[in-house]
DNA sequence: TCCTTATTTTTTGTTGACAATACCCTTCCA
DNA sequence: TGGAAGGGTATTGTCAACAAAAAATAAGGA
């Protein structure tokens, strides 16, 4: 078995089942397990040394993360996003993401802009090194988004977001090799819109993070065209 | 045991879990289970006549449509909204619901006018009755949001609110007796709604849905601040 | 050769039993 | 009287075996 989980420095985990859902997880937006390929439990539970019980419940959860699709009487499968459900994933992005931002703009406190242009310096920094760059565009850039929707302060938009489709997200970009894409242009937009939740100016906050995710959207949209 | 579960004319299940999982969540939404009320396994499996296993794996679906609150080594809990967990959702339901009008105006076809336009007419009617000015309060109106939903199109916008959001809301709307509200000026703001729809202008539409949902909620906060 | 059908094998769904943890109640001591 | 310690009970977590369904393979016929 060459794909053995090898973690057995397991601080302590609460639950076989939870323990296994996020390392499922993880593998799924690694692309260690391929978008649509079929979950197999008897040799997922050989795998991870667990019984097929907790082995489902996890399975379960990644359906509730819309990780995973399960047919009665058939089975799991990693989700795939076609090209449609990735732009449904970016309006919806561009609204919430949007409203977190305002929320941002008006809850943010000194230091909480103080954290936001740390986070600003160091993919500043990263984006002169090509390595760096590269975290950049792969991470760095949900990070950035993980921090404001963190500071809107509403827990379930935070959920929606950073529990589901991020990792979508992720599984998206880890999938299609990660392109160059537009790394300058974005630093510069996240620039913009931590200066307007500095100002406390929620409406252009919110403005300027409809277009910076539509830009997004509309990029990768021209990336896929030109296939 | 009272609460039987006496629909043993079920004309054909997929599996046990997907099944139980839909009993209970109507269970939970017609307030039958109490929010904040544990969820005791053996007496649950009695009752509905399975073992723990499938139990185990609804009750994890549950958690993932955020109807229940597990902790490890502890059990689930039916979830109680308190108010500002209301108003995260309100605040998220006029992002995306705007979104979803919008892209209804631009997505809808001459025979979705029309069952809109049914839609009103039929509740028109119910606005008359008291039985039914009751069922439009409770039901009728999500029924209305449920198919601007629905026909913006967009699939996972659809699962976020009526797989979600709108079950916890009507799960709300029970727990707190279902008071008068404002169900006449909704409608009038449904009306208008379909009138943007009809004429294709999504920036309206959106709008209105937008000024529609912040309504409720600052009729729902006013009702709260007052008891 | 290809399609249909039967049989075998694999995989999923379900169950009841066991282990471990949390909860509750009694007892004891300061 | 209050609280800590202990033991007993109930509940959760886990497992391995069984039943049922789907998938894969083999056999048969046109």
């Amino acid at each position: 078995m060459a794909a053995e989980t090898a973690n057995a420095l397991n601080a302590k985990s609460s639950t076989l089942a939870d323990d296994v859902f996020d390392q499922i997880r993880t593998a799924i937006v690694k692309g260690e397990l391929a978008p649509g390929s079929k979950i197999n439990e008897p040799q997922l539970s050989k795998q991870y040394g667990i019984s097929r019980g907790p082995l489902r419940e996890a399975i379960r959860r990644l359906e509730g993360c819309k990780l995973v699709e399960i047919k009665p009487n058939v089975g799991a499968n990693i989700v795939s996003l076609n090209i449609s459900q990735l732009i449904e994933i970016y309006e919806i992005r561009e609204s919430l993401e949007g409203l977190a931002c305002r929320l941002a703009a008006t809850n943010a406190t000194a230091e909480d802009y103080l954290r936001l242009r740390e986070l600003l310096t160091q993919h500043e920094e990263q984006i002169q090194s090509e390595n760096g760059l590269r975290y950049y565009q792969r991470e760095g850039d949900l990070d950035f988004h993980f921090q404001i929707v963190r500071l809107s302060g509403n827990a379930r938009l935070f959920d929606i977001l950073c529990g589901e489709l991020y990792h979508l997200l992720r599984m998206y970009r880890v999938q299609t090799a990660n392109e160059p894409s537009r790394p300058i242009q974005a630093f510069k937009e996240h620039y913009q819109i931590v200066d307007a939740i500095e100002q406390a100016d929620g409406e252009l906050a919110e403005l300027l993070m409809n277009r910076h995710i539509a830009n997004a959207r509309k990029a990768l949209m021209s990336r896929i065209e030109q296939e």
